[in-house]
DNA sequence: AAACAGTTTGAAAACATTTACAAACTGTTT
DNA sequence: AAACAGTTTGTAAATGTTTTCAAACTGTTT
C-alpha cells in the first residue's frame, strides 16, 4: 500500500527563521526552552513561529535528537477489560510523561504475535510492553539491549527486561480454599484455550492448590473454553453432559465465569445451591451482577501504571540494566456466586 | 522527561554499502525492493544486511519518504466493549496495510480531548479517526486539508472529513416502537451524562420517536447517569426512589441495561414482568446473560473496518477530497428482558 | 582601553534515509 | 567499430531537525 496523499506543506524551522531574521539554531532553541535566548529575539521568533503556523517536524526531531517518545504496547485482544485496563494504567502514565502508544493487537493469533515481536525492532520506540501470552516464546534479550522490555504475563525469563507476574498460585490457593471451607470437595475447573500460556500455568497453580487441600482432581471436569461469556456458555455446556458429580467450578476468567452461572441459572439450577461457580481476572463492577461473581482481582489498572512506570525509569537510566520481577498480590472478593455445599 | 538510554547503536545502511562494496542508493534500492538491482549485487546487499543486522531508521526513512505509516485513534475511553471493538476492526484493517496506530484515549475528559486534538497536528500521522465525542467541537477544516480525518458518532460537519454517524432516530423508533407493541405507554429513559454529545443526540432521537408514537415524556422518568454496570444500578435507584410509573426503561447503552436489571432482579422485582429495560450498543454474547437483553445493536466491528477503509483510500486520492457521510444501519435484536405490559 | 569571563549567536556538521540526475555499463543494430 | 537504447549504478542533493564549536557580543574589572 502506497501513501501518497499531496499533503499541504507544513512550514519549515528554515522559513521561521528567515521570517524572524535569525539562524535556524535560534529557532531550535526557542522551539526546545532553552533559556539562553535574548529576549527580544524570542519574540521575534515566537512572532514568526505564529504567522507561519509552525510546528516541528517530527520525523527530522527525531532523527536530530534520536528519541521518538513511542512506546508499542502489544496485547493478544483489545476487547477484553483486564487488558483493557492495564493499557488504560499505561496510556495514562505514559500521556503524562509525553510519551505516545503504538497499539499492536495480535488478536490471539500467535503468527500476528511473532510478527508483531520481529517488526518491533524497526519501529523506533523506547519500550515494549508485552501483555499477555499467545503462542510459542519469543527470544528479548537483542531487542532488551536496544530497549527497555515490560512483560506482564508471559513466560519469558530474561536478565533485563522487567516482569510482572500475578501470584498464580496464592490465586487459586485462595479460592481453592474458600470453596473447601465451604465444604466443596469436588470442584470442576474452566479455562481458556489450551494453547494458551496463561491458561495453563493457572491450570498448574490450580492442581497445586488441590494438592494442599488433599483434594483429586477429576480429568473429566476440566474444560477448555474461550475467554468469553459464550465460552462460559458452552463449557458449562459441556460439563454437564459429562454428569453433575462436582460441587463448585473454578474458572480462569470472570466473562467465562458470568457466562457459566447466567447460563446454569438459564438451564433452572440455583447459584450456589446448586453449585458454585467463581471466577478470576479483573472486571468493573462485578459485584453489581446478579449473583454477584465471587472472584479473584488483581489490580489491572494500577499494573499498566506500573508497567509504564518501569519503563519510563529505564529510560533515564544508563545503558542496559537488569530488570526486576514483581508478583502482583491479587484479592478474594466474595460474592453471591459461591456457598456452602448442599448437604445431600 | 528526557530520554536518554544509550542505545546499542543500530547498524546504518552506509555500513552496509560499505561492507558490500555498493553504493548507499543501491542498498536503498534493495531495501525497497525496487527490481532494477542486478542479482550479484542483490544478494551481496542481502548478505551485508543480514550480517549486520541492518534495519531501517524509521525517522530517517520517514523523513525521506515524507510517509509515517501512521494513523492516530481518538477515544474517550478504550474499556469500551463497542469502542473497543471498532478500535479492533481498525487495527486489523491497517495492520493488513501495513499502518500502525497511534492509540489515544481521552477518559472522557474533555481538555484531554482538546489537548490531543491540537496535539495531532505536529504528530507526524497520514490519517486520524476520532471516536465518539466528549465535549466541546473541534475544528477539523485545518487539519482535513493536511490529512484525511475519519468522525464516529461526532458532532462536527465538514466537507472534507468521512463522517459514520449511527441511525440513531431509527434506533429509536424501532425500540419504542417495540415496546408499543408490547402496550408500554410510560416510557423511562436512562442515558450517558448531560456533557455527552452522544447522550443528548440519543436522547433527541428518543423524544422524536415518543412523538411519533404520541407518547408523553415524563420528565422525571429522565435520568442521567454513567456509562458502567454501576452506573444502570444507581440510575435505576434514583429512578425507582421518584415512583414506579413507568413500564419500561429504554437505556443508552447495554451496559446500563445490564447493571439495571441485574440491580432490578436484587431488588425483588421480575423482569420483564414488572418493567421491561431495553440497551443500545455492540456488546458481545449480550443474549448469554439472564435475561438476555433486548437491545438495539450496530455492526462496531464492521464500523472499524469501514473507517479505516475510508482513511486508506485517502492516502491513495490526490490532495483533499470530498468526505463522505455513512449512515450505519441499526438492528432490533429481542431478547428477555422486555415482554408485554401486565394489565393492571 | 585592555583584558577577561560570561552570555548569546550563527555556521556547519550530524542524523539516516530517499531520490533526481548523470554516468557507466550492457547488448543490439547498423 | 560506431551508434544507439536500455539497464544498472553511483554521486550528491534533499528531507527538517538538533547540536557542536567557534565567533561575536556583553558587561565588568583592571
Amino acid at each position: 500500500m502506497d501513501i501518497n496523499r499531496n499533503e499541504k506543506k507544513r512550514s519549515t524551522i528554515k522559513e521561521v527563521a528567515k521570517k524572524a531574521g535569525v539562524s535556524v539554531a535560534t529557532v531550535s532553541r526557542v522551539m526546545n526552552n532553552q533559556n539562553i535566548v535574548k529576549d527580544d529575539k524570542r519574540r521575534k521568533v515566537l512572532k514568526a513561529i505564529a504567522e507561519l503556523n509552525y510546528v516541528p517536524n517530527p520525523a527530522a526531531r527525531t532523527l536530530g535528537k534520536k528519541q521518538a517518545y513511542k512506546v508499542a504496547v502489544v496485547v493478544p485482544n483489545i476487547m477484553n477489560y483486564a487488558l483493557a485496563d492495564i493499557i488504560k494504567g499505561i496510556q495514562i502514565t505514559l500521556d503524562d510523561n509525553k510519551v505516545d502508544i503504538l497499539l499492536f493487537n495480535s488478536n490471539e493469533n500467535p503468527e500476528v504475535e511473532k510478527r508483531i515481536f520481529l517488526s518491533l525492532s524497526d519501529k523506533l520506540v523506547e519500550g515494549a510492553i508485552f501483555i499477555a501470552q499467545c503462542g510459542s516464546l519469543h527470544d528479548f534479550s537483542t531487542l532488551a539491549k536496544r530497549i527497555p522490555i515490560v512483560l506482564i504475563e508471559r513466560a519469558e525469563k530474561n536478565n533485563y527486561v522487567d516482569r510482572f507476574e500475578i501470584n498464580n498460585d496464592d490465586a487459586m490457593l485462595k479460592i481453592v480454599g474458600h470453596l473447601y471451607e465451604l465444604g466443596h470437595r469436588k470442584i470442576a475447573h474452566m479455562t481458556g484455550h489450551s494453547s494458551s500460556y496463561n491458561s495453563k500455568t493457572l491450570t498448574k497453580s490450580f492442581l497445586k492448590a488441590l494438592r494442599k487441600y488433599n483434594l483429586q482432581f477429576l480429568d473429566e471436569y476440566f474444560i477448555n473454553t474461550s475467554y468469553s461469556f459464550r465460552g462460559g456458555k458452552e463449557g458449562l455446556e459441556r460439563l454437564l453432559e459429562k454428569g453433575k458429580d462436582f460441587t463448585a467450578i473454578v474458572c480462569a476468567s470472570n466473562v467465562i465465569a458470568i457466562g457459566a452461572v447466567n447460563t446454569a441459572i438459564k438451564m433452572g439450577y440455583k447459584i450456589p445451591e446448586d453449585f458454585s461457580i467463581s471466577g478470576y481476572d479483573s472486571f468493573p463492577d462485578i459485584d453489581v451482577l446478579n449473583p454477584s461473581i465471587t472472584t479473584i482481582e488483581y489490580p489491572a489498572f494500577n499494573m499498566g501504571k506500573q508497567a509504564a512506570e518501569a519503563i519510563l525509569k529505564k529510560f533515564n537510566s544508563e545503558a542496559y540494566r537488569l530488570g526486576s520481577d514483581t508478583i502482583i498480590k491479587v484479592n478474594l472478593s466474595k460474592g453471591e456466586s459461591t456457598g456452602k455445599v448442599r448437604i445431600e
